[in-house]
RNA sequence: GGCCCUAUCGUCUAACGGUCAGGACGCCAGGUUUUCAUCCUGGUAAUCCGGGUUCGAUUCCCGGUGGGGUCACCA
């Protein structure tokens, strides 16, 4: 009997969640229940300098947005309090552990204090770089004699703790997607672990943190592997047994670059605004780096939690391509209920200023069921059906099918009018009218459509024409429409 | 620059060492439609290069090249 599976995803409050941490959520969310474990939110709050206030409580809301909610973790929408026997599980609520930690290590003297001032890091820093040398601590701090430091400490003098790496070793892992990596400890610097505030940096409060909530599975971005072995160096020397690790690759945008907050459009929250559905979003994302090796490619997360696993992630990383995001967001959209479609719709609508609430729910519901098919993104919808709120405006010669003839079209349309005076406007009534005055239904459909949408590409003049007679003056509509499609043919 | 990771159509990707290198998005063409979208048909397009290993390499090994990541008292 193995243990039981227990991962994390832990963000830092410093800005809004951009979509490779959502990805590295979804998948550690996707091991945990795919594995019957647990899935842990931990937040590193540890550089106090760069928190973002309101940012937790956003990143906190966005995973309920795609409900990806932790077994574990600070409270949805209240950051401050936990649930979980592990806890807390802010960084910042825990400093005394890793001060205890850190104190364990230089017992060990796997660490030791440094006094050194920033000035003379600066300083050796561009001597390094001048001398072409990677730039490294150069452990003067471990040539401290203890009384040395007993005084300094007792003076109060700022000062770090610092993860004294061995020299002439090789560190090797195995890590679940990429296979065995090995770096000589040689390249590894002598990593601050605790701050001159007190707080720890990611390397200490990570480990700990993982090796006391128990993580079994350590699922993160491929930008850690250069620093993986400073943890397994942390791992030895507390004793402890490494967790696995599983390296995700990097999601790069259009230029091949790693994802930034800095980049437009990455912001998870910008994609919700705009209308792309999250089980959409989830879908896609999902396929950035995994798949599941089967012909389809519409997964609900049921799916992706029985298809799931860290084997089949590949090692490449993978572009950010919003294209086919649009296709799989029009293919969830296709497939939701008209009373989803309405609900998740009306925020668009009344953002495109049209006064949704004067209008019956059946109007809207009608020419959203229309709209349907052609949407790709909700946030088009307001300029996709605004002719059904406001007169059109439009060019005249639009009117006109193709090359047909300005006085046919003309003529048509006043036998239409004729015709609707006493008839409804069905599609029924309209094509025993178009054969029994034996027209060309181009030479009538296509400008009755165009006067009453204004537009080279709608939807078909009956469904139209049906959704405006939902409304009382909705045959008073098509008619003013129609008859102003005609005077704006004899002006031209 | 050092170190590390990586390499199949434009993009996401599939292929026990043996396939006409498959699918999806996009794009193009055709069909359906008054138009658009949906839907259906078809098409376009890839194994980075060079060495090995092997009867046989997309696949295994080495080198090169390209791309990326990382080198903080940030995560």
């Amino acid at each position: 009997m193995s243990k039981e599976v227990r991962v994390r995803y832990a963000p830092s409050p410093t800005g809004f969640l951009h979509v490779g941490g959502l990805r590295t959520a979804l998948y550690n969310f996707l091991f945990a229940r795919k594995k019957q474990g647990k899935y842990i939110l931990r937040i590193e709050d540890t550089d106090q300098a760069r928190i973002v206030p309101g940012s937790l409580e956003n990143i906190l809301q966005t995973f309920n947005d795609f409900k990806l909610n932790a077994d574990e973790g600070p409270y949805w929408q209240d950051g401050t309090q936990s649930r979980g026997g592990f806890g807390p599980y802010s960084q910042s609520q825990r400093l005394d552990i890793y001060k205890k930690h850190a104190q364990e290590l230089i017992e060990k003297k796997a660490a030791y204090y440094c006094f050194c001032n920033p000035a003379r890091l600066e300083e050796l820093r561009k001597n390094q770089e001048a001398q072409k040398l990677p730039p490294k601590y150069d452990k003067q701090c471990l040539t401290l004699s203890g009384p040395e430091i007993e005084a300094k400490l007792r003076a109060g003098e700022s000062h770090v703790v610092r993860l004294n790496v061995p020299s002439d070793q090789t560190i090797r892992f195995t890590d679940v997607v990429h296979g065995e990596i090995k770096i000589s400890s040689n390249e590894v610097d002598d990593q601050v672990l605790l701050k001159s505030d007190g707080f720890p940096t990611y390397h200490l409060a990570s480990v700990v943190d993982d090796h006391l909530m128990q993580i079994t599975h350590v699922i993160r971005g491929d930008e850690w592997i250069p620093s993986t072995p400073k943890h397994i160096l942390l791992y030895s020397a507390f004793g402890w047994e490494s967790p696995q690790f599983a390296h995700l690759p990097l999601l790069l945008s259009k230029t091949r670059k790693k994802l930034s907050k800095r980049e437009g459009d990455v912001a998870v929250r910008d994609l919700l605004e705009q209308g792309y559905l999250p089980d959409a979003l989830l879908n896609f994302i999902a396929l950035l780096g995994w798949n599941p090796k089967t012909k389809d490619e519409i997964f609900s997360l049921l799916d992706l939690i029985e298809q799931f696993s860290l084997e089949k992630v590949n090692k490449a990383g993978a572009v950010f391509d919003l294209d086919k995001l649009d296709w799989f967001n029009s293919v969830y959209i296709r497939k939701m209920k008209p009373e989803e479609l309405f609900a998740k719709t009306l925020p668009y609508l009344v953002k495109a200023e049209i006064p949704v609430s004067m209008y019956p729910t059946e109007f809207v519901s009608e020419i959203l069921a229309l709209e349907k098919d052609r949407l790709r993104k909700l946030s088009e919808i307001g300029e996709r059906v605004m002719y059904f709120f406001k007169d059109p405006t439009y060019d005249a010669k639009l009117l006109i099918w193709k090359k047909s003839d300005k006085q046919i079209i003309i003529q048509n349309l006043e036998k239409l009018l004729e015709l609707l005076k006493t008839t409804k406007p069905t599609e029924d009534n309209i094509k025993k009218f178009i054969s029994d005055n034996e027209m060309k239904t181009g030479e009538v459909l296509w400008p009755l459509r165009v006067a009453l949408t204004g537009v080279e590409a709608s939807p078909g003049p009956f469904e139209i024409m049906k959704a405006f007679l939902v409304l009382p003056n909705g045959r008073e509509i098509i008619l003013k429409r129609i008859n102003s499609a005609v005077a704006n043919l004899y002006k031209i």
